[in-house]
DNA sequence: TGCACAGCCTGACGTCGCGTCAGGGTCAAG
DNA sequence: CTTGACCCTGACGCGACGTCAGGCTGTGCA
């Protein structure tokens, strides 16, 4: 097939595939002798497989380098987008009932507070997240090991992971609001239950590891938003414990 | 408020609050003496609005138009809203079951045909495509006047009017098939036949703009795919049979 | 057999929505 | 009164294409 042709299957410009294969993304198996690009059943294939990654948001370069991987199979990738789109479910559903509830809220004359409007923006680990971290620690044995744990995970355990992680949270803001010293003993201790809820739940958490983990949620804007939203001062609280804990120990 | 924490209540960066103050999507509605960009909880309001837009994929400039309506009250952005983010939530559905499709025929030791693989990209008419069709024809009376009646469709309604769409592209790729020239009665009568769903379904549907879309079916790659999907060369037959047609009566 | 016209090619520049410095002022805490 | 977090305004960069421009190819039909 030439590139008209598979642009009108598939549902793109042909301007994108010669942006493709330019990029080295997908380049069609073959070409006439006029030059005329020629695409073959895989190449199809590999396109379909693009444009799947795509939709959920990862940048080009990381699909590449995902198709291009030798140690994963088809199937790797199809368990992959069913995760990636269940996600994007449970996050449309989300906002389609927050929505609801503004209708709701507006029929019976209330208005929600700043913070219940934003809820859905600011918290989420969702499909465009998972893309980034994909690609941040994308080397990395632990993002590897979380992968491969968390892949058998079922729903509810998921529920319990979240309310593990919610309460640990809330008793450090707790500890916060009562005073208790970023670097007392108490503050440490929970850092600890952290530390080893990570350990547990996604992937072997050292210190020197956990201790970068509270450096990030600094300089990340994205943690530290999340902490920030709990109580203000929490992400730098919940930072310095951490570093503390690891220091003590390691 | 000022920027920093306005960013990461929303969870955006403080770089993304200047953009959209410098295009006037959003401009904070003070400043302090020393310059500082002051937020008022109004102004939050308007950003929820942006983001919630931004996600359903228009782009900011249409964002802004549709914000800065003055005939648009915020329950008309709720419904809009609304119905966008279902059509997401089907989309996303459809691709679940896409990919749990491949693994069932991957377990059974069969293979998909493209066909089969592309039909989510190809078909659709999904939230980004909404998003273009506004931008393209939001300043038409024919818009408007589709989008009143629409919004009152069920959804028995749009399975009732997409089974009579693709009936009548079923007929106009029979007579194709047949050999039954584009400019014949038969084929011009098919011509009225869809100009008059048209009217009844979404909006007064003139000769003239019949053959305006005509025209489109063969401009607009997006239609010309969906048609050539059908049959080869289904785009330009219904075309030439729609301008044929609309010469006859007009 | 020639030609019109759709379809293909390769540059190359434009666009959108920000990211990312650079260079410099502001403000609260210690 | 300094330090460090936070704010400002340019200005350039980038990803993923869109959009010409200028030119070759392939085919239906007169």
């Amino acid at each position: 097939m030439n590139v008209g042709e598979v642009a009108a299957l598939a549902g793109v410009t042909v301007r994108t595939l010669h942006h493709y294969d330019r990029i080295g993304l997908l380049s069609p198996s073959g070409r006439t002798s006029a030059g005329y690009r020629q695409y073959s059943p895989g190449d199809l294939d590999r396109l379909h497989q693009v444009l799947v990654y795509r939709e959920l948001g990862f940048p080009l370069e990381q699909v590449a380098s995902l198709l291009d991987d030798p140690s994963a199979d088809p199937v790797e990738h199809l368990r992959r987008q069913h995760r990636l789109l269940q996600d994007r479910l449970e996050r449309t559903s989300a906002m389609v009932a927050a929505v609801e509830k503004e209708m709701e809220a507006h029929d019976m004359g209330i208005s929600l507070t700043p913070e219940e409007r934003f809820e859905l923006f600011g918290d989420w680990l969702p499909e465009e997240y998972e893309a980034e971290a994909e690609q941040k620690w994308g080397e990395t044995e632990a993002w590897a090991q979380s992968q491969r744990r968390t892949r058998a995970y079922s729903k509810d355990d998921w529920v319990r992971i979240k309310a593990e992680g919610e309460d640990v949270e809330a008793r450090f803001a707790a500890a916060l609001a009562a005073g208790v010293p970023a670097d007392s003993e108490q503050a440490m201790d929970l850092a600890e239950e952290h530390r080893q809820q990570i350990s547990r739940n996604f992937y072997d958490c050292t210190y020197e590891v956990h201790a970068g983990l509270g450096r990030m949620y600094l300089e990340d804007e994205r943690f530290t938003a999340h902490y920030e939203r709990i109580a203000p001062g929490l992400a730098q609280y919940v930072s310095t414990a951490v570093q503390a804990n690891a220091a003590r120990r390691g």
